[in-house]
RNA sequence: GGCUGGAUGGCAGAGUGGUUAUGCAGCGGACUGCAACUCCGUGUACGCCGGUUCGAUUCCGACUCCAGCCUCCA
């Protein structure tokens, strides 16, 4: 296996720390508000990635944490005159809710800052017995960036070469503007814990270090997250991390791809978001989750309700391969495929290739259902197989095609009542009458299949 | 200004130093009462200019354009 490494900016071979295991750290939510379909691409990116790796036969530790205590949580609890806890646990069952929704596993662990500030104060005060860290007069503690000579490796930055203060406002109490916070102290308002600095709470970046070395150990195989993380967030974590053990952090370093909207990243800042819950208003899970497996995780997606459109045609194409076969999921003579799909996958979790087998698989799969029906079973329980490790194609054929995602104004009663009328008709040689009853239909959305075993429908795909 | 990526057929989207990605759409055919579904067939796509090579979309260099990061953001 070769997975693409941010920190050296190649693909490289894939050797775990402990053989026949993973331990992988991902960067969650902020909970303070929705998650967005940028959220939806990071959590969908590293479930498949999980997912193939259990598939894979390796015993993976998948920790993802939740930020539950931030500027941005204080700001919008006091926005909404509630208190961050009720904010927090509010936007945490949100959260759950989406990820179910998109067949998202839950992840090994799922720690929470607040949950760990012993940890964290902890690592704050090695840092500042190293000279890596020190204590300001306002009673924050800042990280001392030009004490860690390796600062910038991740993203192949110079210090000198960053426009320091320019966007930064440059702040009287830090030795240097760069330099970052590990503790802030707090309002006597505000959410606090006690520390040696005095009553605060942690910085951002710290928390990740604290939990994923509390979680995994000093150094682990896998730490991944969005895009947008590379700077400063996860070069912060190398220096706070290796600083503090004297160890290499994270072996390998993953990134999602940013999910745009018209060209233009998709974010908070940017205002352009589209909530995950918003979108399944309209659309089955499964599309939105397709959309996002189609691409390659590294690459840029731009999202628009076309693309949603394509997704689902997708799936109705395998959906309408998989419709009326028993599958059976102890194939044998079928190993092309899986060894396509694995070689695909074995390349940095090639999903859009791994894709292309399965609609080969679809394909030899309709054929068989005229051709060679006793190899039906075996193709459709391949595909089922090989799908589930992209967590698709698991619903109930029928449950899909016949979907909610439009409503229809009959009932399945009405609908086989007037599939009746028509096969009489048609018995009759009355075309045109039989030809009013599916158009009468077809205005509603709902399209007749003719087959030797008789009629079914399903919805209308959207155009 | 510094640092990352990217530019593939009508659209989406993989990949490769010489041979079919795949899906959607289109076209021709089979099936069908006619359709739909399905199947078969069908597309000289690789931003631009140079270089290396017997041969480059694929490697190297310049250029143009797009996106991201350098502030919170997945």
């Amino acid at each position: 296996m070769q997975i693409y490494n941010t920190l050296t900016r190649r693909k490289e071979p894939f050797i775990p720390i402990v053989t026949g295991k993973v331990s992988m750290y991902v960067c969650g939510m902020t909970v303070y508000d929705y998650c967005h379909l940028g959220h939806a691409r990071v959590m969908v990116a590293f479930d498949v990635i999980t997912r193939y790796l259990r598939h894979r036969g390796y015993d993976v530790t998948y920790v993802r944490n939740i930020t539950d205590i931030d500027d941005k949580i204080l700001k919008r609890a006091e926005e909404n005159g509630e208190t961050i806890d009720v904010l927090t646990e509010r936007m945490i069952d949100a959260m759950h809710e989406d990820e179910a929704r998109l067949n998202v596993l839950p992840p090994s662990n799922e720690p929470r800052a607040t949950g760990h500030i012993g940890d964290i104060i902890a690592m704050i005060e090695t840092l500042v017995e190293k000279g890596f860290a020190y204590p300001a007069a306002n009673g924050d503690v800042y990280y001392r960036v030009r004490k860690f000579t390796d600062y910038g490796k991740l993203n192949n930055r110079q210090l000198d070469d960053m426009r320091s203060g320019a966007r930064v406002e440059v702040d009287v109490h830090k030795e240097d503007p760069l330099d970052f916070v590990l503790w802030k102290a707090a309002k006597p308002t505000e959410a606090h814990w006690p520390s040696p600095w005095g009553d605060g709470r942690p910085g951002w970046h710290i928390e990740c270090s604290a939990m994923s070395t509390c979680c995994l150990g000093d150094t682990f195989d896998i730490h991944g997250g969005g895009p947008d993380l590379t700077f400063p967030h996860h070069e912060n974590e190398i220096a706070q991390s290796e600083a503090a053990t004297g160890k290499t952090y994270v072996n390998t370093w993953m990134h999602a791809g940013a999910v745009r909207v018209n060209q233009e990243k998709m974010s908070k800042s940017l205002g352009n978001f589209f909530t995950i819950r918003d979108v399944l208003v309209e659309h089955d899970p499964e599309v939105v989750r397709y959309l996002l497996v189609a691409s390659h995780y590294r690459s840029a997606i731009n999202y628009s309700v076309d693309s949603l459109h394509e997704a689902r045609k997708s799936l109705t194409r395998f959906y309408t391969a998989l419709d009326g076969v028993v599958s059976n999921d102890h194939g044998s003579g079928l190993e092309s495929y899986s060894t396509r799909f694995t070689a695909a996958m074995d390349d940095d979790f090639n999903t859009p290739e791994g894709l292309a087998v399965l609609f080969d698989l679809a394909r030899d799969l309709n054929r068989a259902k005229s051709e060679t029906p006793e190899k039906a079973p075996l193709l459709a329980g391949e595909l089922k197989r090989l799908a589930g490790v992209l967590g698709l194609l698991q619903q109930v054929p029928q449950t899909f095609l016949k979907g909610a995602q439009q409503q229809i104004a009959l009932s399945d009663a009405e609908i086989e009542a007037k599939i009746a009328q028509r096969h009489e008709a048609k018995a009759n040689k009355d075309f045109a009458q039989a030809d009013a009853i599916r158009d009468q239909l077809a205005s509603m959305g709902i399209i007749l299949k003719d087959s030797r075993e008789g009629t079914t429908w399903v919805i209308e795909a959207p155009q």
